[in-house]
DNA sequence: CGCGCGATTGAGTAATTTCAAATCTAGTGG
DNA sequence: CCACTAGATTTGAAATTACTCAATCGCGCG
């Protein structure tokens, strides 16, 4: 189980087996099923969490109880409120399966330790976040930029797997459209 | 010159005088006035700038010849097209100061050795970027979650010194409006 | 078979955009 | 000191787009 995280930090950094080994010790399997949160609302987080299978969505609700979709994780992918949890101060956001799915989990705090400890892996994390950075600086781009059709498209393109496991109304949300707007958008001529 | 860089790094990491000037060698200085570009479309980049003095600008130009902004970089931020660059491919945005600037650049090349020499270093980058993050995901949800207005006051009360140096027009655009309905946003009684 | 959830459709309403014109403001030269 | 210009901002009116709310449809599962 432990081999596709191995494999995610080999795809930017090279791990004697002792290293990998020594790494991997720091993180806990999980399994979790729907409606069991990994983050919630007003909760100081202390975990990150990097998926393995199934899908998960960290989400806020606001006033009038809609959701809003900030993120979806897929396999290989890291979640947690990064907000809440570099600041320690209460999330603002909820964390769950899609359906149920696998993670590991590690504390910030051993993530720390762990960078600290070893300059590669400091290396991989400045990497992978650089790179969580430009995706998001993208997202922002077609949220200004394009309209909602356009986002849908690219997400299906870049995405595909996304549309077998995750209801519309979610990705709806996700490219901050209502549910009946994102339907008439895919149905319409263009 | 050069204190406001070392009290930019000693935010995160402490630094001898000897390393401090070690990494300073590797910054050029620059003054840039209106009009001239530090990144254009179609351009492969080079550099990252870290921003001493004036206000920034990124923003892409759509088909429709309209700009749509990215990002503002105030002193004390960093701006590039982090797409292009760690991709090494062609910009598709452009770079210029609001009014004259100041900045001191460096190349991703030193920038990738001073972080594989100091570890120190590559933890500072790898802090600052985690902030970067946590500030896109925030936006995120502001353009999904909230209308025009609570964006422009929220980024009001968040950098009341845009509000001085950047014309409206530029902030509707990194809102994501028209100047026109931000114009009529912050008129009406609410 | 019927329940429940997600997706779709329709009609009316609200928000935003577009385009054009008017207004304002800072800087320039006479 | 004033007139002039360029750029920025504001205003108006019509058109477009998205939203809300309610009703219906479709499908998998017990």
């Amino acid at each position: 189980m432990k081999e596709l995280l191995r494999a995610h930090f080999e795809k930017i950094i090279d791990l004697t087996d002792s290293e990998f080994e020594y790494i991997s010790n720091h993180f806990k399997h999980k399994k979790i099923i729907k409606h069991q949160f990994l983050v919630q609302e007003g909760e100081i987080v202390k975990n990150e969490f990097f998926v393995v299978k199934g899908c998960l969505k960290s989400y806020m609700v606001d006033s009038d109880n809609k959701m809003h979709v900030l993120q979806f994780a897929l396999p290989d992918w890291w979640i947690t409120d990064y907000h809440a949890l570099y600041r320690q101060i209460p999330s603002s956001l909820y964390i769950d399966p899609v359906e149920s799915a696998e993670v590991f989990v590690i504390s910030l705090q051993d993530k720390e330790k762990l960078c600290e400890e070893m300059h590669k892996v400091e290396h991989f994390f400045r990497k992978k976040t650089n790179l969580g950075y430009v995706g998001l600086q993208q997202r922002v781009l077609g949220l200004i930029k394009t309209d909602a059709r356009d986002r849908y498209e690219q997400l299906i393109k870049q995405y595909p797997a996304l549309f077998q496991m995750v209801p519309k109304q979610l990705i709806a949300s996700y490219l901050g459209v209502t549910r009946e707007t994102l339907s008439r958008l895919y149905k319409a001529p263009k």
